[in-house]
DNA sequence: GTATTTTATGTGCGCGATGCACATATAGTC
DNA sequence: GACTATATGTGCATCGCGCACATAAAATAC
């Protein structure tokens, strides 16, 4: 029985991603972590490359060239860091608006699922979900990457204590609190 | 309110196929579609090149392609179809082996999510799941597409009534009865 | 019953996203 | 000051995929 609620978790869950990935596709016009890059980034606090690497979950090249793309269209630029090595990545306006487009066609994607349930049924889902989300991330860099798509400005009451400050130093936390 | 559900839904759904990604990568040694690819065949109905190609969402070259690496791996072989053109598409023993540990690995990848849930919980959850599941995937092709790395064995009255037999000349439906 | 169109597969080629090995510059440490 | 650790960047290769094209067989048209 609860193989059967897995399972359709799973269906769930792949049509969800499938559905994002597809609108992220359109929006920016890079796949992969790419759309997740520019969410992170795009909270302000100037990651370096390796800390955004550590969220994404990327091998170290692989993160650079990514910010290449980011760059080369006109969506970050690299800033000097506090570090003379390090550098810290920050959205252009365009980066911005193309943010905010994707996180706005997350969402769109996402909400015609919801259409089928009640608002009450709506609200039960919430709580399992927050349920379900509270208690994974062990880490607080699992818990970033959990949210790297998340559009900080609807999660408020975010179950996950996710603190990208300890990820990328700066003084205020990206997501809502516990 | 609603975009809050969404995004907790979106920030699931990411979560979940992540981990299902993450366990098909370790157990079938390709990414993207070829997992999927390895389920649907393994349905035993020997589809098409081309009947697989509309599951999967591929281009006509993409698939070729994804055959010709499961066929190396020794996990699928290219059958003479009705159609003298046409190819069946049936699973090795290998492959037989590798799908079922990519479809427990896929379960195991999920069920963790659902401890923090009693029992009854999980009920209402799976309730709800039904209920989101039911209402997507309008065509016949959407619900196939939607279920391609489903587990058959545990998905017992399933909510989508995917017929794989309109989409895969067979006898029998791989999903159960609506 | 041949000629055209449609369907199905396969190939050459290129591209995008990524990883490994390596190079380089700076910060920290002994 | 020499060594190590940290941070970025560069060849190079790989993998998954799409586009344009080629080819074979079935269906259809005339």
């Amino acid at each position: 029985m609860t193989d059967r609620t897995a399972n359709m978790l799973g269906a769930v869950g792949l049509a969800v991603a499938d559905r994002i990935e597809e609108t992220a596709r359109e929006i920016v016009k890079h796949s992969g972590e790419t759309p997740a890059a520019l969410v992170v980034i795009g909270y302000g606090l100037g990651p370096s490359n390796d800390q955004l690497r550590r969220v994404l979950d990327l091998s170290h090249p692989g993160t650079v060239r990514l910010v290449d793309r980011l760059v080369a269209d006109g969506l970050v630029e690299r800033h000097k860091g506090q570090d003379k090595r390090a550098i810290a990545l920050h959205l252009t306006e365009k980066g911005q608006a193309s943010r905010e487009a994707l996180l706005k066609g997350r969402l769109a994607a996402i909400r015609p699922l919801l259409i089928p349930l009640s608002l009450k049924e709506q609200d039960e889902l919430a709580g399992l979900l927050q349920k379900v989300l509270s208690s994974m991330g062990a880490s607080d860099l699992d818990r970033c990457r959990l949210c790297r798509l998340c559009d900080d400005k609807v999660c408020t009451d975010c179950p996950i204590p996710a603190d990208f400050k300890s990820e990328i130093d700066s003084v205020t936390t990206a997501f809502g609190k516990l």
